[in-house]
DNA sequence: GGGTACATGTAATCAGTTACATGATTTA
DNA sequence: TAAATCATGTAACTGATTACATGTACCC
């Protein structure tokens, strides 16, 4: 069994079924949905094509329904835990992106007028009011169920980030650069 | 002439050459990699594609070296000009991605222990610690320049997001969950 | 029993990366 | 003048998205 180069959505796959147990990809796409894919967000569709490849490498084993919806269900198999477990120790290399189209416009706003710039904050400003609002919703939310310690955790990068960001943008407009 | 579709990359693209006047793709990937391609990476494979799609659409014009390296040039049209102004001015709807493997983990750290826990936190802190002195540095490099008012907020924000993660991966060390 | 929302999957397409290949310039 | 580095480009691949297609369950 030659071990493949696993993508990042790879590794949440292996992790959501780990984690929560046996999993369709329906189940998979509704539960990083609601969690890390409000930072990082990927297709349905891909959350097919990743089990099967996983399944193939001996990471996980498929399971077909034979009536009704004969629809695909995965568990992660013993290989498939120690290939997890190991990400989880190896060393973080890759760089954290912020991929903001808000950000790429700031950068380009010496084409645009004082005006529009200003615009542009205030904007960014309301659209991060809003994230922060989502999510504080969901911190009240996941506070109740057990389990959600890790849930919580990682939230919390998000309401940083977003509160963070809401300051950012609050002074760019109040004080537009040149 | 119809309308394509502009990714993120091309309005790096379209935006370079206005800003920074006539360009190779060679040129346009420098200036990149020093600016939002630390937010924001991409390859410079792309950045030959780009300018390809951009000029069969109108919005640049290439002009290619007829002796030496015979290196293609491209500057923006009015039409190019005009399609990037009607970005800046346009409401921002996609939202702020965050990618971070380290996060990722944090998440799926249920599945890990303690200590590795610890160790995946310090780790972060060690790295985002790292960015945050490349940022400073550039900061006052870019003091210097003239004009480089916009490309320092940008970077300011970069500056408060790896302070933020700093901290935040601190705590996580000093009090993971439980 | 007809509509609406939920659930499941595939095919076609395209963006984006890696790997390869090579020419030009500088420097030891 | 050889080595190293800078510069330029393309081809092949694959990750990821959009669009399509359809079945099942619920609810009015």
């Amino acid at each position: 069994m030659k071990e493949v180069d696993l993508t990042p959505s790879s590794y949440i796959v292996l992790g959501m079924v780990s984690a929560f147990g046996p999993a369709t990809s329906y189940n998979i796409h509704q539960w990083a949905e609601r969690s890390i894919g409000h930072f990082w967000p990927f297709s349905r569709a891909q959350l097919y094509a990743d089990p099967r490849r996983l399944t193939e490498a001996g990471l996980l084993n498929e399971e077909q329904e034979q009536s009704g919806r004969r629809r695909r269900s995965y568990v992660v198999t013993e290989e498939g835990k120690a290939r997890l477990t190991a990400w989880l120790k190896e060393p973080t290399l890759e760089p954290t992106e912020i991929r903001d189209s808000g950000l790429l416009k700031l950068y380009f706003s010496q084409l645009s007028t004082k005006e529009g710039l200003v615009q542009l904050a205030a904007q960014q400003v309301e659209a991060h009011r809003q994230r922060l609002g989502t999510y504080k919703q969901l911190q009240a939310d996941l506070g109740d169920e057990d389990g959600a310690a890790f849930a919580l955790v990682t939230l919390e990068m998000g309401v940083r980030f977003e509160q963070m960001a809401v300051d950012f943008w609050q002074e760019v407009a109040q004080n537009p650069p040149v």
